[in-house]
DNA sequence: GAAACATATTGACATTTTTCAATATGCGCA
DNA sequence: TGCGCATATTGAAAAATGTCAATATGTTTC
């Protein structure tokens, strides 16, 4: 379960652009299918697709293809591990003996 | 206590640089001025600079200037902002009845 | 199979981000 | 006061990211 630094920007550089911020949000409240979520977003299809794919990619947002339509929701496993990693990585632990210092 | 997704981005943005992420590494244990970030970064001093001011306005890093040293850490309070958004953010709430449907 | 539709991919362009050299600022000390 | 050191800022170049029009892929329906 150990992350490299390349996979732990991959996590947050999903949470880095305000529309995808956006489509978190229309995502809160249940699955929600592309075409829906192009309807609320301001941008044109390719866009909204390029997005979607660096959410999947994230692994915080679950694609689930049916038929032409294609139905995206929130990760709960991707949350979690996205919680555990910041919890992680900003974790203070000063087993160290004394501070940093420059004199 | 209501952050605009635009808030919301400059938060994770920090955490997208993977130079940033290892200065969290070195900041986990306990508080560093800048010049022993700086040996241990593959980096110049003005890159390193300006990364502290991403950290530092994320509000993930706190500054403290003692002297002509900048002491870098952690902050408990960021983090736990950090943290509280991105669960929320995460958090389906599905209280309107059925899916999302297209047919 | 062909047409209609939903989504993905490609390629080009604009914007943002990262990086460094050069320079500025601010502090301590002789 | 003036020098040396630590850090910040500026400006420019390179790299990465976001965006769209055009096109491709895959699915359903007739």
């Amino acid at each position: 379960m150990e992350l490299t630094n390349k996979q732990i920007t991959v996590i947050f550089k999903a949470l880095c652009d305000e529309n995808r911020v956006q489509i978190f949000r229309l995502l809160q409240n249940g699955e929600k299918c592309a075409c829906k979520l192009l309807e609320a977003m301001q941008c044109t299809q390719p866009t909204l697709s390029h997005h979607m794919k660096i959410l999947c990619d994230s692994g915080l947002v679950n694609g689930r293809k049916e038929g032409k339509w294609m139905y995206y929701s929130i990760s709960a496993e991707g949350t979690e591990i996205a919680v555990n990693v910041l919890r992680e990585m900003t974790k203070v632990d000063i087993t160290e003996s004394g501070k940093c210092c420059c004199k």
